[in-house]
DNA sequence: TCGCAGATTGAACAAGTGTTTAGTCTATGA
DNA sequence: TCATAGACTAAACACTTGTTCAATCTGCGA
């Protein structure tokens, strides 16, 4: 469901290829003008439609971010969860310059990157939370920190996804890496673990249980924060 | 142990201060006029010594992954591991610039980031062996995959830093948030997921094997790679 | 002492950058 | 019909970029 072909207006063509551009080769590497031959126009129309270049980084972030913020928030059920990543799964290439572009803003520093984070990490804690619930998923005392590592664990198939079918040889013709021959590949070990655990017993555990509690007390570490 | 104060020669002067402006700014951001500031000399002198910017990259990916590479490979044993994270939480500031650039260079395309990661798996991958072997690591069928998936999930902290320790609140003076409180506040969940899962039984997990059973006949995937 | 190779600099160059500006084209409403 | 607003362009501007070059400075071996 995307607005595919040439019918857009000037102002959303540049945007479009500008969050390819951004994306693949990062906001300082990309030029306005390299943006306004991808989108057949010339470079003072960008301008004069964004304000500046920073303006047209702006205009992507919001939508980009707006509109996967909106996605994730109407889709927070595990079945509409499963529907996205199947609908990714049939048409992957529809979503590569979204997930390149995302990529990117987690990786500089940005406000539109540290809300999209915190949707995650937000969305995540209410899946935990529902899970707990349902006896779907074992009960944490921790349920914030619990969802930091899940998020994060999650988004690092985001991050790293080029090295990881790199190193899988599951390289398809995505950029990003990140194609349905690499999540069949990783799904059953991430879910092996996730169901059974990682390591063998409770050693490693109970040993920094131990460590953390003996230390805090006569660690050099500063307070904690409030 | 590092050569920490301004004994250093003019070279090696350029190529830290290259190593902090790189990882702070990225490649293309930083410019060869803010090195030579940094480290105090003409932008003539950057290009004499390394011949170009381009030169002075891979300098600087050649001193700290090559560095970190041979680290990682002499420390490959757990005690060593520890040894290496009690060592880093006593001196957090004197990696930071590493640190950061290590990120930069698994998030830009470079043969050094491809590098430093596959060292990453490969290292993951024997470690997982000999615990399997120990008894002290759960057995796998496919290791390699498992190893990916466990070197990603580290590697996320590297990647995500910044925003893990934003949202926890637990962000110190390290420009990547990877400080001695975000690792306290993480170890025991991550090591709770890691000991006894996350799910509360194998119901997602049955689910996607008999998912991917059924799939791989029919799905429109192309063939394995070699 | 001399000479020379390398370190180092300041200024300049050429290319590329974001942005501005003057002007043309086009549609639309009075 | 015509005036006006906005889309749009080509050219230029001001600035930054990586790099070069001629010229000094410095240390060291003969």
């Amino acid at each position: 469901m995307r607005s595919s072909a040439e019918d857009l207006t000037t102002r959303a063509r540049i945007r479009d290829a500008a969050i390819g551009l951004f994306g693949r080769d990062g906001f300082a590497r990309a030029t306005v003008r390299a943006v306004a031959s991808t989108a057949g126009v010339s470079p003072g129309l960008v301008i004069h439609h964004f304000g500046s270049k920073a303006g047209l980084r702006d205009a992507c972030d919001q939508h980009v971010l707006a509109q996967t913020a909106t996605q994730g928030r109407e889709k927070a059920d595990p079945v509409s969860t499963r529907q996205l990543i199947q609908d990714y799964l049939n048409h992957p290439d529809q979503y590569a310059d979204e997930i390149t572009y995302i990529r990117r803003t987690l990786s500089d520093e940005s406000e539109a990157g540290d809300a999209f984070f915190d949707a995650v990490v937000k969305q995540t804690q209410d899946i935990i939370h529902a899970g707990m619930e349902a006896g779907t998923i074992r009960k944490f005392d921790d349920v914030r920190s619990t969802a930091v590592v899940i998020a994060s664990n999650s988004l690092s198939i985001l991050m790293l996804g080029r090295h990881l079918s790199r190193t899988l040889g599951t390289l398809g013709p995505e950029p990003h890496g990140i194609g349905p021959e690499l999540l069949r590949q990783l799904t059953l070990p991430a879910l092996e673990i996730y169901t059974h655990g990682f390591y063998a017993d409770a050693r490693f555990l109970d040993a920094a249980r131990e460590a953390i509690n003996t230390n805090t007390s006569t660690n050099t570490g500063r307070e904690h924060a409030p």
